[in-house]
DNA sequence: GTCTTTTTGCCATTTTATTGCATTTTTAAC
DNA sequence: GTTAAAAATGCAATAAAATGGCAAAAAGAC
């Protein structure tokens, strides 16, 4: 996605586009994975001349999940992970339980259980726990 | 469960019986959603009357994790959650995004997706994000 | 009860995230 | 392009969640 479209994406979501918004939605845009707000922190050290503060950061990715054009998945690591909400959804993620790391899968969607009376559900995710090649082959699991 | 139970599972792990891995093995089983480790201590606080240290609590979850009579569910807030062990399993969890509260739900077992190679995958987990019925009425979703 | 090993409690520290406030940037109006 | 208002940023401080080190205490074997 060009950064036109990313600018128009934050612009129709009601906000400013600032450079940090827009590194941050690039940054993630151009991972092929979730990545935490460290992370990003570091991505944009290697790729651009200036830097956000580590708290510009945080918020960028705050407002850029409450105005739903990246999306906090569930972890089991400390660490939050963001993605970028893209068209084509519905896939599942692995969440390696050594190294933490998290990779998208492609997947069916799920079907919906029964929720309780008066829950909305908005957002079905699958998280498949285990180990990933690396750490698996490495040492001990 | 009864605690003899409790102790039978926890020595067949290969450890030590001891107050503290019993009281929150008990907290975990009697509960019915999965708790974060300050609520597992809140709990104790409550009905017992040595309340172990938080750290106690910690290293006994993680050893109970360690040594699967536990689990730690992948969670979208900032405190890990953890659930017992038991016979009947293949359920998914509801997280509430206002409020994060989490609560389990039957559910059929989803498929298992395709993983790279070299990946191998131990437990698939199914989360329902959305708003619970509290946080639906009460204010501003 | 005594001995050995494991676990606990306490303190300090780390990691991850948030808040407050002055300064800077963005945008819209001229 | 200036300029003014609103929104976003940077920095320092603080909070929340979890972890590490080590002496004291408790389990379990005898």
């Amino acid at each position: 996605m060009t950064d036109p479209d990313l600018s128009r994406r934050i612009r129709d979501a009601g906000g400013r586009v600032t450079t940090a918004r827009l590194a941050v939605l690039r940054c993630l845009a151009d991972a092929d994975e979730p990545l935490t707000p460290d992370e990003v922190l570091e991505h944009l050290g290697r790729n651009s001349d200036h830097v956000p503060d580590r708290v510009t950061i945080y918020r960028a990715i705050d407002w850029l999940a409450v105005h739903g054009l990246v999306r906090r998945l569930a972890t089991v690591g400390r660490a939050a992970r963001y993605e970028p909400v893209e068209d084509k959804e519905a896939h599942a993620h692995f969440q390696c339980r050594r190294c933490a790391q998290t990779r998208c899968l492609p997947a069916p969607t799920p079907p919906l259980p029964p929720l309780p009376p008066g829950y909305a559900a908005e957002r079905v995710e699958l998280v498949i726990h285990g180990l990933c090649a690396a750490c698996r082959t490495g040492d001990t699991p």
